[in-house]
DNA sequence: CTGAAAGCGCTTACAG
DNA sequence: CTGAAAGCGCTTACAG
């Protein structure tokens, strides 16, 4: 519990301010307002800065500012490495334009029984300011209790049972979809079935309108070709053999999730058809399984988010507005008709 | 800039004084050295924690300690995502177990031009004490600079540059592959190939060293039926087929990666044959797509890992051990013979 | 067993 | 333009 190596070690502000000639309010000033300081009081602080190695000690600024220009970041232990699972990827992006907003992220766990005891401790102790809120669901009691406490924070996913809130960011499944049903048609698959998640999620019901969206705009003409299948391989390969039965052996078939397409690519081989060239497919999130299988998939725009999270959580309130990120559409050989196999 | 909100309500050390009737160092000394306290003071203090929601700021304690409690966690943009990639899942179960240890992580990003300047930076301003290093390399600069400069780490993976280090936590992927091989044998299959990564990665070498233990202990002597590929899908599916040929239609394969045992399933595939019940086949590292695929695998185990890291970061340096931990075969379909299929 | 004092390293009005 | 003063919230010897 003694002080580390590394801070006995570490020059301070007076050490700086000594070896320059000058106070420490001067130093002081040079870094966070050097406008006030004359140009070569300023050189020579910046000099001996330099020299010296100086940084300022976060946690004597987190004091005396009274913040901690940090966020907190919640990992959940049960969404962790499950494929779709963008989150990681997110955290990523979050980390490195951090520092860019002079901040950091702090990682942290939710409590099993009290989903927001961690976010209690972590703002009492003045460890963050705020927190990035990432896997919003229906009935989640986050959003609301964070905006009652006043506390800053932005979520990742609409906050869909409190329209009115305007600070998340998140991905434009609808339009995503609509542009995979685009590619498909032009690609010539005569039709385009889905392959979705039951009614009543929030994500997959914004998919599903958006594959909905393609078809209208086209001459194909297929809306009741659809099966439902929940988040499992072998469910969603049953489902897909049996939309493949109605599609007569041509087509295409735009999934919710690379999961569910992979239960559609699965099902096309088993009814001895090849993805891409006989049966296009397309999937969602594009995980390191799309790029292992040559699926094609809508990737997430993780840094656009990132970029976007970092400007509701510093920006003016006022201008505040959420962010609807549109995906990129990956294309490999399972939506490609010529396609060149390889070896 | 300025105070957060959450900062100018909470209370501090000196509200919960006052409303005991103590001073502040008494009120202190409950949260760091209660014995020091009468019990009846002690237990007024106490409630008053309590009833005001009084949580010693972090920051303070920080400058006064002259410690952070905090860790610093690389992420790599270029490796997170990727299949095999359980890196994630360690921070995971580091974050889960970090408050046992009164301490919390902070996540950063490496500069591409200077690997350490991050670790540099946490370090001069204080932010953190040590780090945890993961994605050990040979030729890592990282260690040998963080021994140098006297900076608590723990490594996760093995510092194969210095042995002589022991502050490493490490899966026994030799003892993995060693307990994947008996389970083959068990199953039945006659022999077990091996589909390795080409000699000269630690990890790698270590896996295929495992193999040729578990052959070592059998009747099967099979160590010929052994090919190398990349990471990397089509590789690994062309080096697999190679591999089929000279087995003749029987035995099973064992994998230095799950996306390997992928390509081997795939050429299985192809040859007309089942992974499982004709063709065993077993990956390594318990990957989304092992579980989604009904690939036998080898799970890391990535808890008792945090656990031995911060073992190894806040035990005594003296009594520091390393920690090679076994991963847990997790047998699925592909290595069965009398599977039930699902529907 | 309790409290007065010093100080961790910084920032921010404010006086000169 | 520069510096003396106060203070952020806590902990740690130390005196009583």
């Amino acid at each position: 519990m003694s002080a580390t190596k590394a801070a006995r070690e570490r020059a301070t502000i007076v050490d700086v301010a000594r070896a320059a000639g000058v106070s420490r309010q001067t130093v002081s000033n040079v870094l966070n307002r050097p406008e006030l300081v004359a140009a070569p009081t300023r050189d020579r602080v910046r000099q001996e800065i330099v020299r010296l190695g100086f940084a300022p000690n976060v946690a004597a600024q987190q004091l005396r500012r009274r913040r901690a220009s940090a966020y907190g970041f919640e990992v959940n232990p049960s969404l962790v490495g499950k494929m779709g699972h963008i989150l990681d990827g997110f955290l990523v992006e979050l980390t490195t334009t951090a520092p860019g907003h002079q901040s950091h992220l702090v990682t942290f766990t939710a409590d099993r029984d009290d989903v927001l005891a961690g976010y209690r401790q972590l703002l009492g102790t003045g460890l963050v300011d705020g927190f990035i809120v990432g896997d919003t669901r229906y009935g989640d009691p986050r959003p609301a209790w964070l905006v009652e406490s006043g506390v800053p924070f932005v979520a990742f996913g609409r906050i869909w049972d409190l329209p009115a809130l305007d600070q998340w960011v998140d991905v434009d499944g609808r339009a995503g979809m609509r542009t995979a049903v685009e590619h498909l048609l032009a690609e010539g698959y005569g039709s385009v079935a889905f392959l979705g998640w039951p009614v009543g999620s929030p994500a997959g019901d914004d998919r599903r309108q958006g594959w909905l969206d393609g078809l209208a705009g086209s001459t194909a003409d297929t809306p009741s070709l659809v099966e439902e299948s929940v988040q499992d391989l072998n469910r969603a390969t049953c489902a897909a053999a049996r939309l493949l039965e109605r599609m007569g052996g041509a087509g295409a078939i735009l999934c919710a999730s690379d999961l569910l397409a992979l239960g559609a690519m699965r099902a096309v081989r088993a009814a001895g058809l090849e993805p891409g060239s006989d049966i296009g497919v397309v999937g969602m999130d594009d995980s390191d399984v799309a790029e292992a299988l040559e699926l094609t998939s809508l990737r997430q725009p993780l840094r656009e988010a990132a970029v976007a999270a970092w400007r509701i959580l510093h920006g003016d309130p006022k201008g505040r507005a959420p962010a609807l990120l549109a995906p990129t559409l990956i294309i490999r050989n399972s939506s490609t008709r010529s396609q060149e196999k390889k070896p």
